[in-house]
DNA sequence: CTGTTAGCGCATTCAT
DNA sequence: ATGAATGCGCTAACAG
C-alpha cells in the first residue's frame, strides 16, 4: 500500500497534524523536525494524496477543456497551450472532445464538476447555458474562448472576426486584386457574418 | 453549496446508506424508496462527488495519457482516439505533453500518481524505468503505445517498424521503382532501424 | 512549537 | 429492507 500520512507520522515520531503542516508549510514547526520530516516523507517515498487533500477543500489543481475535436490542428494547437500553462502552474488537464454535440457537452460538464475541477475552459459555443448557469452558481470559473455566450456574464477571450475578415480583404486589395470572393460555409454563423463585414 | 447525500438523505426521510446505496444500485431497496430516493435526487439536482467516492477506494474514472507533443498530428489522432473510448466508459482523460523530457515525464507520472487515475497509457518511450517500476508497485495499470520497454513486464501495443518498411518498399518496387532512396533522422533510433531493416 | 479533534462526502459492514 | 457507526487520507481550528 502507498504509505499515508500516518505512516510518516509514526515513522517520524510526530503527530499527522505536524506532517501536514510541514507538507504545505504552514504553521511554525521547528526547522529540525521540519527537516526530520522531510527526510522520512522521501525515505518512505510518501506522496500525499491530492484526493483527500481536495476533499478537505482544497484545489484539485485539475481544470477542463472542452473543444470540439483534438484531431483538428486549430483546436489541438489550443490544447497544448493550455496544458503548457496548466503544467507550469501545476495543474493537469482533462481533455472533452464534444464534438458540437450538446449531449456530450453536458454530459463532459457535469462529470467535470463531479470531480470537482478547479475550473473549465471551453473551446466551444456552449449550447445548454442553463447548464452553463449552474456551473456559474457553483462558482466554477469558466473562462470561453473561440465562443461567444452573449447572454451571460463570462470570461471570454475571441477572435476579432471582424479585424480579420478586414485584413484579409485589405490584403487582397494592396496586391492590387479587384475580383474577390468569399466562401462562406454558413452564412448563420455569427463568426462568418462578421469577417464579412469586416471585409467590405 | 451543492447538495451532498447528507441533504438527499434528510429531504427524502431516509438515511445516507440507503441513498448510497440508490445511487450505486447495491444492497437491498424497495421500489417505493428507491424511486422516490431518484425524485428527491433530481429535483435537489444532487449530484454525487467522485472525489469522496474515490477517497473511499472507489475508482476516479481517470487516466492519464502521456505524450510528446499534442501538437504533433500523429499523437493528438492518438490522443482523439484515447479520449473516445475513454468517455465511451465515462472516464476522463489528462493530457500530458512530456516533450521526451524525463523531468516533465516524472513529474506528470508522479502527479497523475496522487491523483489516483485508475491507470496511464504511455505514447512515450518513459525514459525513467525506475519510476515505471514503482508505479507498478502501486498497482497503477500501465500500457505502453508506440514505445518500447524492453526490460520490463508491461502491457504494450507498438506499431511494426518492420512490416512498416517491407510495405513500403514493396510498394515502390511493385511501381516498377528501381532507384529509392531512405530519408532517416536518427539512425540510432529503434524504429528507423527496423523500417530501413523491412525495407530491404 | 506540536498534538487532539472534528469534519470533508461517501461506501460499507453489521445490526435491527 | 433500512439505519447507525466507522473509516478513507488529509486539513483546520483549537488546546496545551
Amino acid at each position: 500500500m502507498k504509505p499515508t500520512i500516518y505512516d510518516v507520522a509514526q515513522a517520524a515520531g510526530v503527530s499527522i497534524a505536524t506532517v501536514s503542516k510541514v507538507i504545505n508549510a504552514t504553521g511554525r514547526i521547528s526547522d529540525k523536525t521540519r527537516k526530520h520530516v522531510h527526510s522520512v516523507m522521501e525515505q518512505l517515498k510518501y506522496q500525499p494524496s491530492m484526493v483527500a487533500a481536495a476533499l478537505t477543500g482544497k484545489s484539485t489543481y485539475t481544470i477542463g477543456l472542452t473543444l470540439p475535436d483534438l484531431a483538428n490542428p486549430f483546436f489541438a494547437e489550443i490544447a497544448r497551450s493550455v496544458e503548457d500553462r496548466g503544467h507550469e502552474h501545476g495543474f493537469n488537464v482533462f481533455i472533452c472532445n464534444t464534438d458540437n454535440d450538446p449531449d456530450k457537452e453536458v454530459k463532459y460538464l457535469s462529470l467535470l464538476s463531479q470531480k470537482r475541477v478547479d475550473g473549465i475552459i471551453s473551446a466551444t459555443r456552449i449550447q445548454n447555458d442553463q447548464f452553463l448557469k449552474k456551473l456559474i452558481q457553483q462558482n466554477i470559473p469558466i473562462a470561453l474562448i473561440t465562443g461567444e455566450m452573449p447572454t451571460l456574464a463570462v470570461d471570454t477571450v475571441m477572435v476579432d472576426d471582424y479585424l480579420g475578415g478586414f485584413q484579409a480583404g485589405n490584403h487582397l486589395l494592396e496586391l492590387g486584386h479587384k475580383r474577390i470572393a468569399i466562401l462562406v460555409e454558413d452564412m448563420d454563423n455569427m463568426s462568418n457574418r462578421e469577417r464579412l463585414r469586416g471585409c467590405k
